[in-house]
DNA sequence: ATTGCTGCAAACCTTTTGCAAGAAT
DNA sequence: ATTCTTGCAAAAGGTTTGCAGCAAT
């Protein structure tokens, strides 16, 4: 089922304009379109997924507009995009920001919760002085099924 | 410096022959000149920064050549690629195989130890049956010197 | 009235693929 | 002799860009 989220509700929506306006942005058709599509749907929306839903919604909105749009809701922080390096980035709300395991056998993916990196984030940061962000790319493995079926 | 690697001992890249032939494949020019450059440069080597240093090396190899090289090393084991989602893979000897961060600031990498990462790879483990490969994707962030710059 | 945003089309960049000739085993 | 590989050229896939007109503020 669709992930009902608090973003779906209309005095978010609402927020999240004032954001972009806020930024010297302007409230527009593409822009509302993109984010209740990412709003609406459950996460992991490539771009080209958004193109779609966007044009099922609406059509007519540029390919290359919904790029624009994508980029410029990220600037303003509205939402974020996950790198996953085998398939095209992901966005979702910036709300609904979570780390992601992704499996390299079968493209799987498992959200998972913060606090599982919290000693590892402690460390890169004594170690290495570097700040991790969990959320900005995908964390690679195999999930359990796909080494169940390994020899 | 260039970072002096086992690698480039004659009898490791004979060992390296070995496992390809092994594998069915065969040891061919192009091959020799990819798996010398990645043995000898400093890793974090890009696809198209082993096409420049190979064209170097030996002018003439078809920058598909190159591209079909590494993925049939990858498959043999030789080498390993590794995502970092904002620009394009790099290659490494799979006996060079680490932990990277990417600073998502200035693009800086930094390697890491895998110990880091072992209560997290068990907690992946136990509650998600996810075994992580913190080698195939990098994990981002801001390192110390851009956090610094932040106002 | 500004000037940010859009649509269209074309460009880009990295990576992949078809094919016939060439080379490693 | 096999059949794995190569070079060339073209294609593909995802994303970006130039530009002139349009629209949000």
């Amino acid at each position: 089922m669709p992930v009902a989220t608090a973003a779906t509700d209309p005095a978010q929506l609402a927020l999240i304009y004032q954001r972009i306006r806020a930024e010297g942005g302007r409230v527009t058709a593409p822009k509302r379109l993109v984010i209740e599509t990412v709003a609406d749907e459950t996460d992991h929306l490539t771009a080209e997924a958004i193109v779609a839903r966007v044009e099922a919604r609406a059509p007519g909105v540029a390919r290359s507009t919904i790029y624009r749009v994508l980029q410029s809701l990220a600037d303003v922080g509205v939402i974020e995009h996950v790198h996953n390096g085998r398939d095209p980035a992901f966005y979702h709300l910036h709300e609904l920001s979570h780390a992601h395991l992704v499996c390299t056998g079968c493209g799987s993916i498992v959200d998972v919760d913060d606090a599982l990196f919290d000693e590892f984030r402690g460390n890169a940061e004594r170690r290495y002085g570097f700040t991790v962000d969990v959320h900005h790319g995908a964390i690679f493995g195999r999930c359990a099924s796909c080494r169940a079926h390994d020899s």
